[in-house]
DNA sequence: CCAACCTTCACACACCCGTGGTAAGGTTGG
DNA sequence: CCAACCTTACCACGGGTGTGTGAAGGTTGG
């Protein structure tokens, strides 16, 4: 069986049951469940919530913020509303008609895209 | 003039001078300062402080939220190491052969990494 | 069958967040 | 010079976060 109850993964992260039960609850880590409800743990799980862990002490940030992110990637509304206003820091053209604007919106959107596939690789400098 | 002070920007943009401190004190809204140290704002901080109250109260996030998209956008190893824990996440069916399975990986990455990868400054990768 | 797990629910508690208030003191303009 | 601003620095307070602990009850394996 290589799935681990939630104990045995609480020792193995480094979290305690209680913090995986919260985390699962922020939406975060869900594992699945055996056929009486207890959680199982997987792999992919484990290494996951290290990396979590690793996430939350390096740079300081909580759950709620990797929730936020998380939100960030599922909702393209609430992304496009957050990086809006972002770019209402420089003067953005006035007299540009909202078709146009938006032009430019998704112009800069997939420009940006390129650099962000780019940079999530380890050698993209190859241009 | 074109720069109000704290409590007349305060009444145009429906926040209280206490709020525009505490957003000044998040790093949301820094608005520059006469030679007294009064903080001044001109139309684009009026202009930002608008859409960020839209912002709040629409998608119902924090300021605390604006805050860690702005560390996402600036530290792009904050943004590098958030986008891996994703990556980590969907479980991946295993029978999916890898040409399949890169193009899903793509197309999660898309308009999502842009957020975190959407600087817009100039020079993003200086090295 | 019983100990040792697991589950959810809930209380507790310290600490941050959003927000108001207020005090002590500098600036400005009539 | 004085009223009406501004500044920073605190206290307060309700609500959310991160975390432990415990109760009440189901599951599991030897």
């Amino acid at each position: 069986m290589d799935a681990l109850t939630i104990h045995e993964a609480a020792e193995t992260t480094d979290w305690s049951p209680r913090m995986l039960r919260y985390i699962e609850d922020a939406g975060l880590i869900e594992p699945r469940r055996s056929q009486a409800g207890y959680r199982l743990y997987g792999a992919a799980e484990l290494q996951r919530l290290r990396t979590l862990r690793e996430l939350v002490t390096r740079f300081g940030i909580g759950l709620g913020d990797i929730g936020f992110a998380m939100r960030l990637r599922r909702d393209e509304e609430l992304a496009s509303a957050v990086a809006a206003w972002f770019q209402a820091q420089p003067r953005r053209p006035e007299n540009v008609p909202p078709a146009e604007w938006l032009r430019w919106e998704q112009d800069k959107h997939s420009k940006l895209l390129a650099l962000a596939a780019a940079h999530a690789r380890p050698e993209p400098i190859a241009a």
